[in-house]
DNA sequence: CCGAAAAAGTAGACCGATCTATATAATGTG
DNA sequence: CACATTATATAGATCGGTCTACTTTTTCGG
């Protein structure tokens, strides 16, 4: 694959990101990602010859990407960490006008259900960051369930916070963290 | 309103909850709505002449008192009726193929960002929520800030759940809530 | 090095299906 | 009759996907 077509396939699968990122999947109409990205119709079905779902379920896993190396350049203990991380999200979310909360959430609502590739997408990349916390949190003796639970807060209190269009969630939800990882 | 017109009506909103619920606002399609419910295309416009955002709005009220209602059903000191509440949850999540878990959760994460009505929707049922809950802590000094949390771990715990297409979440979580509410 | 053949990638018109919504006629019901 | 409701037909936009033609880049024998 050349140069330029490595480009085309990056601009595809940002575009797409992005979209995805703000309403989920049938958000990210294929006339909105092309527009998007500025690439022709032609090239989407060329470096994604399945299609849509195809399309969503690497860009899915490429955010996963991302949201786990951004995890492991954030340092401090584990109290310290979790809060950096609420801290990191909110900021996101609330700069992006209550849009970009959790890249993977919204699909994995809609499409578990659904489409079997998109489910296992979503699922392996929340295991993706399950490991990456269980890691944080070595030594524990109950690491296994607080890894899990700390994602499900950190999930859910992303989640309210978008529904409220407000950082309120995620203020209150840091204190409890405070408290279960003492 | 007569007798028909309100059961047509309640027949809508029904087939809109169960579609909306296992796929979001845009899994709800309006063929889908009137072929599930049996109603008449003519019948929708005539009981939501706002169309689709009425409808679906109305639908997540709906769900939203419904599952308010089954709060005040759940007896037992505060880690019981959490404890309580997840087990209900999981059981509903798991008997429906891993389709139905919070019925306001997918169409905040789709809409919040695009429809104002819909945003509102979705964040006065929580409230909701978030009262009754605050209600069953009473007396705690940190009331507020657990309630927010308990919230955002179930959310959390159920989106995981629906990806990973298990309980294990909705389990694991369980013991760090007893942990939070000791 | 050269230049032609092949491969890679771009471009956009086009397709049938489906979407929400509207318009209008028919039917039931007090 | 008058009003509430049902029933259909259809409008108009948008959806994901396919198709063929075109341009650029790479490959490779001489």
């Amino acid at each position: 694959m050349g140069q330029k077509g490595t480009e085309t396939r990056l601009r595809l699968l940002d575009a797409t990101q992005e979209l995805v990122e703000s309403g989920g999947y049938f958000n990210a109409g294929l006339n909105q990602v092309i527009a998007a990205s500025g690439a022709p119709r032609g090239s989407l079905y060329f470096h994604f010859p399945d299609g849509k779902d195809q399309l969503v379920g690497e860009s899915i896993r490429r955010a996963g990407q991302a949201i786990g190396a951004a995890f492991d350049d954030l340092g401090g203990s584990a109290p310290e960490f979790v809060e950096g991380v609420l801290r990191l999200l909110g900021d996101r979310l609330e700069e992006s006008g209550w849009r970009k909360g959790c890249p993977v959430a919204t699909v994995a609502l809609e499409m578990a259900a659904a489409s079997d590739p998109l489910q296992q997408a979503c699922s392996e990349v929340y295991t993706s960051w399950e490991d990456a916390l269980r890691a944080r949190l070595a030594g524990r003796p109950d690491a296994d369930d607080l890894a899990v639970t700390v994602l499900a807060l950190i999930e859910g209190a992303l989640l309210l916070a978008k529904a409220h269009r407000s950082r309120e969630p995620l203020d209150r939800v840091t204190g409890a963290l405070a408290t279960l990882l003492r």
